[in-house]
DNA sequence: CAACAATGCACTATACATGACACATATAGG
DNA sequence: CCTATATGTGTCATGTATAGTGCATTGTTG
């Protein structure tokens, strides 16, 4: 059962969250985007679409970046393209790699 | 209250997931770092972190997001310097566009 | 191969995000 | 200005994602 849950973000997250919701809310307006539209188009309510753009943590990704693509917002800057490309070559590098990570051996030799 | 959420997704925002997906699981891996471990350093529980590195849609934003900055995975190919510039610039433009949009008046013209 | 560790997955109870609605405010555009 | 409308914000009911757990499976290493 879920603990009381309260989520602690660094900073680096933050800022990332606020760049994407300024791009976002940004996108919305230079093309004229009305919130019930763009929210609408994603399926979702408009007051989420409100919280996307504040940069609240707890939005469901999958919605977040379909509202992204919606107003226009590319992530990874990548081309749709590349993207498969992409994808591509890191389900190449994972067959490579383990498949399972083992703990480090804390090798602490303090006695001596 | 809300309906029975059954969100569709557009095949680019399930690309751009499974990329991401995809990059944390390969970075995990080659940091040699166990699912529990990174789990735990984000504040989430393992099967979390499971769904994440599976794509799913439904995972909260900033959970994802911390998790990928604990693998090393940086998003928007930006370093953290500049992250905090591209704020200020949206942050900017934002202050200039205007701050709600209008319907686009629908001129149909189909009596002529 | 043996033994152990990491992962995947299913199940449950609960906290919480979500959609819907309503109201107040702001603002675009005439 | 004036007015229609876009947006912000709050509340509430409810569906659902989540954490926790246990177990089966897979993978790793000696």
């Amino acid at each position: 059962m879920p603990k009381s849950v309260t989520r602690t973000y660094s900073r680096y997250t933050e800022e990332v969250l606020t760049l994407l919701a300024g791009l976002i809310r940004a996108a919305r307006l230079e093309n004229k985007m009305t919130a019930q539209d763009v929210a609408d188009r994603a399926g979702i309510s408009r007051g989420m679409l409100s919280r996307i753009e504040k940069a609240d943590p707890k939005c469901e990704i999958g919605a977040t970046f379909e509202v992204a693509r919606i107003v226009g917002v590319s992530l990874f800057e990548a081309e749709p393209g590349r993207l498969a490309m992409h994808s591509k070559q890191v389900e190449q590098k994972l067959t490579l790699l383990p498949k399972s990570a083992r703990k480090e051996k804390k090798v602490v030799m303090d006695d001596f």
